[in-house]
DNA sequence: CATTGATGCACAATCGGTTGCGCATTCGAT
DNA sequence: ATCGAATGCGCAACCGATTGTGCATCAATG
């Protein structure tokens, strides 16, 4: 526990006034201030140690220097890229950032507000929950703070940043179609969420040419039991596809143990590519195939959006098309067995 | 974007100066106000909407009204539920809690203190990082803050909750002597976290009356390619254990994985049983065997207790005994086949 | 009826840092 | 030598809430 230095005593221990060591120690730009006087308040003040207090300056700025991170699930795989890349971010703008779960059990309108609190946040990156409709997710963001959407958008309202979902799709789709794969099934996310929705539309597209079969295509949600029941449904098929992709991770993880459980075998049964990746893909049996995607990139051009957005910037929707998602084939997938 | 409504709108709504207004709404003891007052004045709060100010408070409370948790590791098994549980236990409170992840690549001393800034928040809650030596922790603590450390203890620093990690390693080992193996190994954590010598010195004692198989014993970390390693070590001995205690989840799986890679069998040829539980334990192939560890309780704990004691208690060394660990059979333990 | 005490409220200082403005001094130019 | 401008610094208001203290008003008491 060490005592707290004010700016009051590096001013006294400098000899000057505390206007004069405010201006000196922040750069202010209108600040006149000789360059001798300058260089003894900046010596004073690193002798010491001396650290603004955030609460104060927090008052009389109107900023708080922090910004909200509000996800469904933790436990969801992206989250951990997407929290390094904000933090990061954030941190080289001397920005703190508060965690914020919203459970299912709380999606109130008032949840987000009581929990950003007043004044608490300067602002709010909202990763959207799977069972959030628009309406929902509308009255949700009725609070007196800007918001950037992660992998979300809506109509009318701008700050947003999305992933490639097509792209992964495409990457996805292209993979099994080099292996010989022609029946490919997708388990997409929740219904309603919009970057489920983009995704299934660019499967759908993908597989304009190819003979229709709607029953290889389920939708669940973003979660491991989500992606069990799906599969499940698509293993109880009289006809089956020789490969599915899955939309996101956590779900694959899900689809893979019902394939286990119904005894069906991956790859030589069917091949497996999910969206997204993180430390659990090579850690099943088999390990996953997936797409990279950047969530470590998607969370700081997120973070940085916004904090540019409170020092005047415009907020935009972004779409990240750099670093591209890319392929890790790993055992999930092979060449379809001929029989 | 809500117009701001200050103190000053909610009194002269209510007539009455802000002084009044200030102690109406917080239920001051020492306050002489008439029921009519204060009745108009909670009224007028309610009808503007009035949430006060938290930079302003924080400024002269000298509270900031948030905490920080602090863990090496977003993905570990263990985040969500200690998170979940500090959570909830700070929303009772009106405490917002700040995440922060301690990278490997910045175990500075200062790295803490840069992360939870000059009265950003009123305490840490901290996970100790697995390659933190005791010096480094308690260099790492030097912050004008007070600390609750979670499954971690310093002696002569108070303020820690433990889980109970002997009764998890005996509920793991007698499971497994109940389904007959008497040839035990022990994946454990990182050297000198002393959660993992715990949880290695309760195991030890568990097979005083065994014959000493010292290299059915691996230290080496809590994530999974640790786990892995070890595991890798134990399937290279000439004589191997029937069954192994892993004591983390993350590196159970990674366990597993080395089984699978090198060809054998879980559980037929090898049992397995982790400490911890988490969703991913129901979705391995096969399933894993687990004791859960009351984790939630845990970190609601570990944040009363820090909120306690910034309302003015002392800070304690608990050791989390209720509710006790329990087991979880899945398809990771079995009886050993004899051969 | 005068005095004491309790009651109900407002004034103003305060937390620590930021910032508009004013004052004094020095400098350059005519 | 004189005047205007530029420079360097301090004074004081302010951000919004909390809180010690003081001033009225009214009831109770002898």
């Amino acid at each position: 526990m060490v005592e707290m230095v004010r700016l009051k005593d590096v001013a006294a221990r400098a000899g000057v006034s505390v206007s004069v060591a405010s201006r000196a120690l922040t750069d202010d730009a209108h600040a006149r201030i000789s360059a001798d006087t300058r260089a003894r308040i900046v010596a004073a003040a690193t002798e010491l140690g001396y650290q603004p207090d955030h609460r104060a300056r927090a008052l009389r700025l109107s900023r708080s220097g922090a910004i909200a991170l509000v996800v469904p699930e933790v436990n969801n795989a992206i989250f951990g890229g997407l929290h390094s890349g904000i933090q990061e971010a954030c941190q080289q703008r001397h920005t703190a950032v508060l965690l914020g779960q919203l459970n299912a059990s709380d999606r109130s309108a008032q949840a987000l507000s009581r929990l950003i609190g007043n004044g608490r946040v300067d602002g709010v990156i909202l990763q959207r929950a799977e069972d959030y409709d628009d309406a929902s997710l509308q009255a949700a963001l009725d609070i007196p703070v800007p918001t950037v959407l992660f992998n979300s958008r809506l109509s009318g309202r701008p700050g947003s940043v999305v992933l490639d979902d097509p792209a992964a799709v495409r990457i996805a789709v292209e993979h099994l179609r080099e292996l010989g794969h022609t029946g490919i099934g997708f388990i997409a996310g929740a219904a309603h969420h919009d970057a489920a929705a983009r995704r299934l539309e660019a499967f759908t597209e993908l597989m304009a040419g190819e003979p229709s079969h709607p029953e290889w295509t389920q939708s669940g949600g973003w979660e491991a039991p989500a992606g069990h029941l799906a599969m499940s449904r698509i293993l109880g098929l009289d006809e089956r596809p020789t490969a599915i992709v899955v939309a996101s991770l956590n779900a694959a993880v899900g689809a893979l143990h019902a394939c286990a459980a119904a005894g069906v075998r991956v790859p030589d049964d069917l091949s497996i590519v999910s969206i997204h990746d993180a430390w659990i893909a090579s850690y099943t049996a088999p390990e996953l195939t997936t797409v990279r995607m950047p969530m470590v990139e998607a969370g700081e051009r997120a973070a940085t959006m916004l904090l540019d957005h409170l020092d005047g910037a415009e907020l935009e929707d972004v779409v990240l098309h750099e670093p591209k998602p890319e392929l890790l084939a790993r055992g999930s997938s092979a060449a379809p067995t001929h029989r």
